[in-house]
DNA sequence: TATTTAATAGTAAACGTTTACAATAAGGGA
DNA sequence: TCCCTTATTGTAAACGTTTACTATTAAATA
């Protein structure tokens, strides 16, 4: 039905060896021929089968893009980032969302290697790396963002996190704040606790006074979440004069708590974020946060994996780059 | 150097043949043997070439989804809607970013077809379909969403535009507004037109003075694009008493230039967006909207292309599903 | 016991490429 | 004129599966 490099070599009366040498501009090809047969390609529509041409070559020019969750702000730009290097380098991406479960990334590692990608690139949904998947990952190239330990086996490109909570900290005490808040997403998420961390470290520094620990609150990672947390922080008495959220979409949750309570932001409480998400820069929302270079992480991660790629023979040395978080100062703080 | 079909029938003592029977569980293989072979291949940590498998199968299980930007919060919705659907069927899908050219798509369309993708769902950055077009969507299952027409000779899954734009200058009019402006992203957009026609229906309809021509405006989908247009607006005397966004986007850039001129909303201006994307929720934005629904198109487009996937040898019907959008009311309208 | 049938396993071709190697023809140098 | 290169093309194997067809064996039936 659809036409092969066969068809084409019957027409021109040549072997499918010479076909598949013209069309791929091999030396050995006789340019009047060559230009016979690219013309006889065209006109019979032919399109080459990548599939084939995988089996024989064992590439794919394709990668693997496993996320949490697309829909969640921060990934689309990372995904961005991946895209836009890998196309520039001719491959291809298989988006998986594992939807935050490590059961279903599992089985999307497992799926992507026998669809024979060339390559992975992995945003975990959790940040335990065992034994089991540094073996699995140990079949392919891979490299991890966001929120993954050094030594997780893989190369690895993150934000840095202690930096980003210290800076985050260290701001709202110059701004005067006295009575700190962190709210953070899930409490087992390696990068929570990285930035909680750092925050942490910007208030022993040049605070005098410690957080007092029911300030520091959990939940998920998700807007009403936020909400909910700040909510109940303001029923009780013992009310912050500035909070850090573990990222922005806490944040805006945080903003809108503050907002019903009848109290201002930042006069009453000063809100800081992470991440940096488009909305935040949204004029009715103007939070101060912290920058996390999504795209420039998507972009380099594919870099890295196109390169782990490229050099196969090479030793596997697992790279980590690590990115500047960046105080973006707006309404909120 | 990889595990392949052979090293397990040899290590098992069978044909090749027995052993793609064996993992494939196909009828005709001994249950004992079949337990054999099973624990061999597991114990070798066996991975199937689905790469080798599609080339003999014809059908890759995989789609091509190409959208104009992810990093648009109008698409990742889709996008997982497309992929759940997609995942929950056992079909993988590739992303691509056509960053709203439509060079970029065609050429996207092409590779796609040479990884022999068993179809594909376009989101197209043009409403433009050309018989080039009809040419090379001929050769697989499409179906296209969002502000395509009908008879572009493919499925479609689509919004009923005019219904919205009818539904949004209704309320409006209800709510006592006159002076309608419509702010639109690309003015040769089919969807921008589309929610453009029926808020003049509306106008037509309950409104006895007509629309002032200079209060209908178009730029770009982007936020930006909304404060500038909606900044032009204020500076001249002619001023709405309510804007109807052709998304939200827009209708966020516009909040922000009324409150920059010191009006309020919905006071002075009432504004309603289109598409009821994540962020006009946010207690900060609380922007009154039409909800298109993002997700449920996604997942109904890759309904309808597996359907077609399946179904090969019927006729290729193109049908077309229009979702009903409906109003959210919230703060600014 | 002879014959049919069912269950199981093996053989080989096919999917559409790439590529190592062989074959041919033509040109050049001795 | 003969041999050696070089340019061009062809042959065939390989990539890792699936599957139609054939062969073998054992059980079941007459």
């Amino acid at each position: 039905m659809t036409v092969t490099i066969k068809d084409i070599a019957e027409k021109a009366g040549v072997s499918y060896a010479t076909v598949s040498r013209a069309l791929n501009y091999k030396y050995g090809v006789n340019s009047t021929t060559r230009q016979h047969i690219l013309e006889i390609a065209s006109t019979m529509n032919y399109s080459p089968n990548a599939i084939a041409r995988g089996l024989v070559k064992k590439q794919t020019y394709t990668i693997g893009l496993i996320i949490p969750d697309i829909t969640n702000p921060f990934f689309p730009e990372v995904a961005r980032g991946v895209e836009d290097m890998s196309e520039k380098q001719g491959y291809s991406i298989f988006l998986c969302n594992s939807n935050w479960e490590k059961s279903k990334e599992n089985r999307y590692v497992k799926l992507l290697i026998e669809k024979r990608v060339d390559g992975l690139i992995l945003a975990p949904s959790s940040s335990i790396v065992t034994a089991e998947d540094r073996q699995v990952y140990s079949r392919l190239p891979v490299v991890m963002m966001s929120g993954v330990q050094s030594g997780c086996g893989t190369g690895s490109v993150v934000v840095d996190n202690i930096k980003g909570g210290f800076i985050a900290g260290k701001y709202l005490i110059e701004k005067g704040r006295k009575k700190l808040s962190f709210i953070g997403g899930a409490e087992d998420s390696f990068s929570v606790k990285e930035r909680y961390e750092g925050f942490m470290q910007a208030a022993e520094c040049f605070l005098s006074v410690a957080l007092s620990p029911d300030l520091v609150r959990f939940g998920d990672y998700r807007n009403k979440s936020g909400y909910r947390i700040m909510k109940e922080l303001l029923e009780k008495k013992n009310i912050p004069d500035a909070v850090f959220a573990s990222n922005d979409l806490l944040a805006i949750g945080i903003l809108q708590a503050i907002k019903d309570a009848g109290l201002k932001v930042p006069e009453d409480i000063a809100v800081v974020g992470f991440d940096n998400i488009a909305a935040a820069g949204f004029g009715e929302v103007e939070l101060t946060t912290i920058e996390h270079p999504k795209y420039r992480m998507g972009e380099l991660a594919a870099g890295m994996l196109l390169d782990k790629i490229d050099l196969k023979p090479e030793i596997n040395e697992n790279e980590r780059v690590v990115l500047e978080p960046e105080l973006i100062i707006r309404r909120t703080a």
